[in-house]
RNA sequence: GGCGGGAUACCCGAGUGGCCAAAGGGGCCAGACUGUAAAUCUGGUGGCAAUGCCUUCGCAGGUUCGAAUCCUGCUCCCGCCA
């Protein structure tokens, strides 16, 4: 194996990373590597609890396939045991979701056909930590906590806050740390990557490789990727993210939303795109430079085709000010519509019906009174040769027209499909 | 086990007999301005067939012409002491 050259490597590591530690044995490391041609043991772990990878889960993945390609081994843990307890990691109190051991490999599969948009999966190994702590005995389990103090376990910043603050820390969830940094010693991990939350775990690797007299793994921790409001981490909970299952059009649309000072940090975190070039397209107008920023990391999950397609459809659509191709279409009949408001049938025969009501019924809006609150605010408009024109009173009849389309905001829009 | 504090709308939080569908803030929605960014400004933010009616202040009862507010019981949270 023929590795480039140790400062070359350095810099593509360093890329995007906030932290490594300890920095200066990186450098060793990677010359023994090459000097000895044995590629580095690349390890990331992830705990099948979830099914969604979004952008976030991409970050410390692209570091991994940067490792790659380098021609660095890859080495993939699916925590299937450790998801049974639950990453206390940055919360602050215990997982109540428990996963059962058929939900946990069900997830376990859904990963790994998502990782595999970023790793390299036919170089990659990958190992269920199941393989190993399923074997183990009480006796061995009662040892490996021998080698942990609680002192050291509340040195833990999530841990120490808990504890100070009277919320209860159980004990499999102290388990977690160790049986993470036991995933290290069995894989021989040269490296491990993962966000600064997982210091704790990454060191008490370290520690544990050293009592069994291997060689000490180094930390190599990405920042947080922050999600589309530019300040609370990505997060499905948060309903803030860029999913990479997602359609192109969809990403592109969640990318423009994006605020501008997070543009850097994509570009960075989430393209191949060098510094210099980064620099370069964020020195043009912002527009562009996200427009930019959305093909790049469109591209890598769909095709350049499909990327360039959804930002010409944006640019159409959106900043254009066209009609979206892919209009919902709501049908409504007239007879139905007389049964639910028969004191409105004198209107319904005339073809019409009170324009709130209409908005309420079309799906867009919850409910009548929101309804007529966004047509009294100028929020709803009906189109009309070629534009939308605001709907004035929300409580007069409206003729019903099929195929008409009306807009709430700027965004919601449905076309009506009238039936007798 | 003892003493005390608390539970209000999506979230935080004011309100301690009628002027309360409930202050204020955050979030969210709409409008203006824009690059569907940010910032700013304006308006809105229980439901209904609507100058009224219905539901909502932890749960269940009660007092009262009238209860988020007073009383009783219950559930859950949180302090301090043991």
């Amino acid at each position: 194996m023929i590795f480039a050259p140790v400062e070359e490597q350095l810099a593509i590591i360093r890329r995007g990373v906030e932290k490594i530690v300890p920095e200066e044995e990186l450098a060793a490391r990677l010359k023994k590597s090459r000097d000895t041609g044995v590629p580095l043991r690349v390890k990331y772990g992830i705990d099948p609890t979830g099914i969604d990878v979004h952008l976030g889960h991409t970050v410390p993945l692209r570091k991994l396939r940067q490792f790659q390609e380098l021609g660095h081994q890859a080495v993939i843990i699916i925590g299937n045991y450790t998801a049974l307890v639950g990453d206390p990691s940055g919360r602050d109190h215990a997982r109540s979701k428990k996963l059962t051991a058929d939900e946990v490999e069900a997830n376990a599969r859904d990963y790994l056909t998502q990782v595999g948009k970023v790793v390299d999966m036919s170089k990659a190994e990958v190992h269920r930590n199941g393989d190993w702590f399923g074997k183990m005995s009480f006796a061995d389990v009662i040892q490996l906590c021998g080698k942990v103090t609680v002192a050291q376990m509340l040195t833990r910043d999530d841990f120490a806050k808990r504890h100070a603050a009277g919320t209860p820390i159980f004990m499999h969830e102290c388990l977690y740390p160790i049986m993470q940094a036991w995933d290290s010693v069995v894989i021989k991990s040269d490296i491990e990557l993962g966000g600064t939350e997982q210091l704790y775990s990454f060191m008490l690797a370290r520690d544990l490789q050293r009592d069994q007299s291997l060689s000490q793994q180094i930390g190599v921790m990405s920042p947080i990727l922050v999600g589309l409001d530019g300040e609370r981490r990505m997060g499905k909970s948060l309903g803030n993210y860029i999913g990479i299952a997602e359609t192109p059009y969809d990403m592109m649309k969640k990318f423009m939303q994006v605020p501008d000072v997070v543009m850097k940090m994509y570009f960075e975190l989430l393209t191949s795109i060098s510094m210099e070039e980064i620099d370069k397209i964020m020195a043009g107008h912002p527009k562009e430079a996200k427009i930019r920023l959305a093909r790049a990391v469109i591209s890598g999950y769909h095709s350049e085709q499909a990327a360039d397609e959804a930002a010409d459809r944006w640019q159409r659509e959106i900043s254009g000010g066209e009609l979206p191709a892919d209009i919902p279409v709501v049908t409504l009949s007239l007879t139905a519509l007389k049964a639910q408001f028969p004191l409105c049938e004198a209107d319904l025969s005339q073809r019409t019906l009170a324009a709130n009501r209409l908005v309420k019924e079309m799906g867009l809006a919850p409910s009548n009174g929101e309804s007529l609150r966004l047509i009294a605010q100028g929020g709803v408009s009906v189109y009309r040769d070629g534009k939308f024109v605001p709907i004035a009173d929300g409580r007069a009849p409206l003729l019903l027209e099929d195929n008409m389309l009306v807009r709430v905001g700027k965004k919601k829009i449905a076309r009506l499909s009238l039936q007798n």
